[in-house]
DNA sequence: CCTAACTACGACTTATTATATCGTATTTTG
DNA sequence: CAAAATACGATATAATAAGTCGTAGTTAGG
């Protein structure tokens, strides 16, 4: 439970230094792969996938690459979840429309019907609210060298306690 | 991500059910494999590991069976969910120390060092502030037979906001 | 106009983990 | 002593994640 998967990781690791170029910078999927030492096919396929959400747009040919596309803002830790790995629920017949609330007469595939439902139902909403508060503005905002972060350069204060709703 | 798995699941509904018996009523593991159509082998073993928690005690022979052992008041799901599934973390090099704060030297798989680190290790500890303040005895409060299911006697009103800290 | 350096995409293989099954031993009631 | 439990380890199967391979399309620059 709670772990991200790979791809996610990749993907944010890549939003992060896409994020330090300076602005119309394009970046190459071979940078940030030798960068991190990535293995390049994976990364790139991660990297079409942040375009296909809008992310990042892409620039063909020899001196290609990519850009951000989208306000980090405007995109926060649920949807980005969602769409990287899918279905975000605390169990499978919890699905991305887990928060529509308590549905007893929902298909269980348990015989005598499922007696954690309607809690984990509850639960799960919460998760999504704790979700859909953190924006990948935050969370990709991060040291992007290492001689900055050896400074301890690090200007982390996020807030992902909930604040105004 | 967020996804229970199975055991974790069976043990919860487990749990719930045998809250339901009359205080010092004991259950058994195929009175519950056959009350949710489950894998026998498989709910025997999680009640096995449910015992090893001290969540449950168990009493051999042919009238043996579980009874509940401990406040569920006093288990939080953190505890829980890192008994049942091994280390809760974001990412692998996140295990149980995730919150141990941010910690730039610890050691990093990737190259160049992990850009994301810091602050998905702030985010971890969001998460195990999160997950700590819910209680089993909030999980489990269920109700406890179909009949009462379809009497919309529903007593849930867990409160997982994160109230008084 | 051709080559190098890119993005794009689908098929496939391998590795890892989750889930389930099997076999056997031990304990207690009647 | 037989039946019905718990206990526990070994092994097999299934599902998913991770990684690899092959090929096609695009553009800048010599």
């Amino acid at each position: 439970m709670v772990k991200l998967n790979r791809t996610t990781e990749y993907g944010l690791m890549a939003l992060s230094y896409i994020r330090g170029k300076e602005a119309g910078a394009l970046t190459s999927a071979r940078e940030i792969a030798q960068y991190f030492d990535l293995p390049f096919e994976i990364l790139a396929k991660t990297l079409q996938r942040l375009k296909e959400q809008g992310l990042i747009a892409s620039t063909y040919g020899t001196r290609g690459g990519y850009v951000l596309s989208k306000d980090l803002k405007t995109v926060n830790l649920l949807e980005f979840l969602m769409f990287m790995e899918g279905p975000v629920g605390l169990v499978t017949c919890m699905g991305n429309d887990g928060h529509k609330g308590d549905d007893l007469s929902h298909s269980c595939a348990y015989k005598s019907g499922c007696n954690i439902r309607p809690v984990l139902s509850t639960l799960n909403e919460k998760i999504y609210d704790f979700l859909s508060r953190i924006s990948l503005d935050e969370l990709t905002r991060i040291p992007l060298t290492k001689t900055a972060a050896r400074q301890g350069a690090l200007p982390i204060s996020i807030n992902l306690s909930g604040g105004e709703p």
